[in-house]
DNA sequence: TTCCGGTCGA
DNA sequence: TCGACCGGAA
C-alpha cells in the first residue's frame, strides 16, 4: 500500500474531531488555521470558537475594528497574525466581494497566509492538489526517509516540499494533508514518538538507524548572547593590575585587566552594591571611563564598561593570575581586541 | 532553561 | 538568509 493510503487509512480510525473540520467555507478554515500556526490545538481551540462566535463571517470580520480583533486575539501571541487577518479580511471584501478565495494562488496574496496556510486553505475546502509542510510533516518526512538535510536552509525547504509533493493523495490531498499532520502530531511526535504504534514502524529509516531523536535536523540558529563585562583599571606608580582569562571562556589565556560581569547592564552605584565587587574592591568608588565598548563576536555582544579605582588600594581577596606588571610591560603582553580598543581610546590613565 | 513553530521584512 | 514575533510545554 502506498504511503499516502497507509496515512488516509490511519487517518479514518485515529483522526482527531476539531470542529473546524465539518466545513469546507474557506472562510473558517481561515480562521482555524492561522489561530493554529506556531500554536498547539489545545491552546487555539476557545479563540477559535469564539472568533467563529462574534465573527462569523469574513464580512463581520472586516467590519470589526482592529482594537476588537486584537482583544478576540488576547493571550495568543504573534499578534501580527490578527493584525494581517484584519488586512486579508478587507482585501477579500475589496478585490473578491467578500467570496473567501479557494485556491493557492488567490490565496497566498494575502497578508499572514503562506505557503503552508495556502497550501492547507486550498486542499481543505476545495481539495486542490498542494502538499502542505509544516513543522509535523517535516518530521514524519525526515524519519521515515531519512533525510538529514537541515530543514531551516533553502535547499531542505526544497527538498521535502518535492517529496511531499511526490506523496500527495491526488485523488484525496485535503484529507492526506490532514492525514500526516494529525499523525506527526499524535504519533511521530518530536519527543517520545509512539514508533510502537507506528504504521511505518518496518519501514522507517530512522528508526532502523536509531536516528529518531536525531531527525528532522535542524541548525540550530546560534543566538547571541549579550555580557557585561566591567573592567577596573588599578595603578600603583608605574604599575597597573593585569588579570588573565580563564579556561572554557572565549580569549581563553588572554591578559585583560580585573573584571566582573553581570547579566544586564547596570549603574555605578549598583556596581558598587555588586557582591562580587564588594569582595574584591569593598567601598572603593569606581569611575566611568570613557563610554561602553561594544564587542561584537558570532554569538556573542559584549559590552564593556572600563573603570578607575584609586590607585595602590587595598584589594581583598586578590586571584592569583590577578598582577601588578609594570606599564611599559603591558605591550608586550597578548591581550584580546577589547583590551587594546580600550588602550586605544584616551581614557586610560597615564 | 530549552524547545517548538509560519510569516514577514530587512 | 536570518532575526523578530510570543506563549506554553517538556
Amino acid at each position: 500500500m502506498s504511503f499516502s493510503s497507509k496515512l488516509i487509512q490511519w487517518y479514518a480510525q485515529n483522526a482527531r474531531e476539531l470542529p473546524w473540520r465539518q466545513t469546507s467555507d474557506p472562510y473558517i478554515i481561515w480562521l482555524s488555521e492561522i489561530i493554529l500556526q506556531q500554536t498547539r490545538v489545545e491552546q487555539g481551540l476557545p479563540y477559535f470558537q469564539t472568533f467563529v462566535t462574534q465573527l462569523p463571517t469574513v464580512s463581520d470580520f472586516a467590519d470589526a475594528p482592529e482594537d476588537f480583533i486584537l482583544r478576540l486575539w488576547q493571550g495568543l501571541g504573534y499578534y501580527s497574525r490578527a493584525r494581517n487577518m484584519h488586512k486579508a479580511a478587507k482585501a477579500v471584501m475589496h478585490d473578491y466581494s467578500g467570496r473567501f478565495p479557494t485556491s493557492y494562488h488567490e490565496l497566498i496574496q494575502l497578508p499572514g497566509i503562506g505557503s503552508y496556510t495556502a497550501s492547507a486553505i486550498a486542499s481543505f475546502s476545495s481539495n486542490e492538489v498542494r502538499a502542505v509542510v509544516d513543522g509535523n510533516v517535516y518530521r514524519v518526512l525526515s524519519r521515515v526517509f531519512g533525510i538529514d538535510t537541515d530543514i531551516n536552509s533553502g535547499a531542505g525547504k526544497k527538498q521535502f516540499q518535492e517529496l511531499a509533493d511526490s506523496l500527495i493523495s491526488e485523488k484525496e490531498p485535503g484529507l492526506y494533508n490532514q492525514a500526516i499532520m494529525d499523525f506527526g502530531a499524535t504519533v511521530c511526535k518530536p519527543k517520545q514518538p509512539l514508533c510502537a504504534n507506528c504504521i511505518f514502524v518496518h519501514e522507517c529509516d530512522a528508526f532502523a538507524t536509531g536516528r529518531i531523536a536525531l531527525l528532522p535536523k535542524k541548525i540550530k540558529k546560534t543566538k547571541i548572547r549579550k555580557r557585561y563585562f566591567h573592567y577596573f583599571i588599578i595603578r600603583r606608580s608605574a604599575e597597573v593590575m593585569i588579570a588573565k582569562r580563564p579556561d572554557g571562556d572565549i580569549w581563553a589565556n588572554l591578559h585583560e585587566f580585573p573584571m566582573i560581569e553581570t547579566a544586564a547592564p547596570i549603574s555605578v552605584t549598583e556596581l558598587q552594591e555588586n557582591a562580587a565587587f564588594k569582595t574584591h574592591f569593598a567601598q572603593n568608588i569606581p569611575i566611568p571611563l570613557g563610554d561602553s565598548i561594544k564587542q561584537i563576536l558570532s554569538h556573542q555582544h559584549i559590552y564593556a564598561q572600563f573603570y578607575l579605582l584609586p590607585e595602590d588600594i587595598d584589594i581583598k581577596n586578590k586571584k592569583t593570575d590577578w598582577q601588578y606588571i609594570l606599564l611599559e610591560k603591558l605591550d608586550t603582553l597578548a591581550k584580546h581586541k577589547l583590551i587594546f580598543s580600550f588602550l586605544r581610546t584616551d581614557n586610560f590613565p597615564q
